[in-house]
DNA sequence: ATACTTGCAAATGATTTGCCAGTGT
DNA sequence: ACACTGGCAAATCATTTGCAAGTAT
């Protein structure tokens, strides 16, 4: 897009938006940092702390773990970063780019579908309306058997 | 009910029923069990292993975890048991009674709010329509904002 | 130069496992 | 008796924290 755009409020979309947040919260834009914020972008979903120390090619220890999850929830404060938890597995951070994006997770294949803003409106009113609860399967994702696993799939 | 019942498969209402279910598969009866079975009978709620390593009132550490979790793993493959897990706390073990049960959690207050059968499977149709997945909230409940939590309450 | 950051080790919390002594059948 | 169980310690996994050395500003 070629639209001149007037900063809107909080867009993350490059890994230098989300550098320059640091700068803006008078935090410093360390290597290790600016490693993590590469691989988020350069990730095609959400990343394991331990996936983003050694590297989306799983060779070289690039940081260490505690390394990254330090910094995950400095960017998590910033808002560029969230997490969510699949499954059993460990929490899977990716960049918050827009806005929150709700998820949907099939517990044999464990693949992770991101759902479109707004699919979920209709579970969301039913949900609140029959019980009162305000969901959002953002933090913790709906967990089922996707259609294939379903019909015995491999 | 004053119901005659001839066995009907498998419907673990009492203890015994539970512990006889042992015997029937050549496994024992021992007083471990037998604790960890009751205490599950005596809870209003799903229990961590710790609740039921300690006791309902937290005094006596009347087993030792490692066997309480040994002990539950072996009734949920008899199917006398089940376990969900809770936003982020320890898993949290039920009776499975006669059948499954769905939950619905609130993330601020913790509560934990069981289904009446039949009443998410409107949403079950819709996510299953949208998206071809099968959805049952039973190991990991609905995670959400409950409505007395949502406004401000405390 | 100074405060923020990092790596490394050790601590936590949940759950599992090895091992040998204890016990249900 | 004998195999199944229990307690206890040690191991695992994900995540956090303490601390001294390193670095961005």
């Amino acid at each position: 897009m070629t639209v001149s755009h007037s900063t809107p409020a909080l867009e993350f979309d490059a890994p230098e938006t989300v550098l320059n947040a640091l700068r803006s919260s008078g935090l410093r834009v360390s290597t290790a940092r600016r490693i993590v914020v590469h691989t988020l972008f350069a990730a095609r979903g959400p990343l394991g702390a331990e996936e983003i120390a050694t590297g989306l090619d799983g060779r070289r220890p690039q940081l260490d773990v505690a390394s990254v999850y330090r910094n995950l929830e400095t960017l998590e404060r910033l808002g560029a970063v969230r997490h969510l938890h699949v499954g059993h597995g460990p929490g899977r951070y990716v960049l918050a780019g827009s806005g929150e994006r709700e998820y949907l997770a099939c517990d044999r294949c464990g693949e992770l579908v991101e759902v479109d803003p707004g699919e979920l409106d209709g579970v969301r009113a039913e949900i609140r309306e029959r019980f009162g609860h305000e969901v959002r399967f953002t933090h913790f994702p709906i967990v089922g058997r996707c259609a294939n696993c379903r019909q015995g799939g491999g």
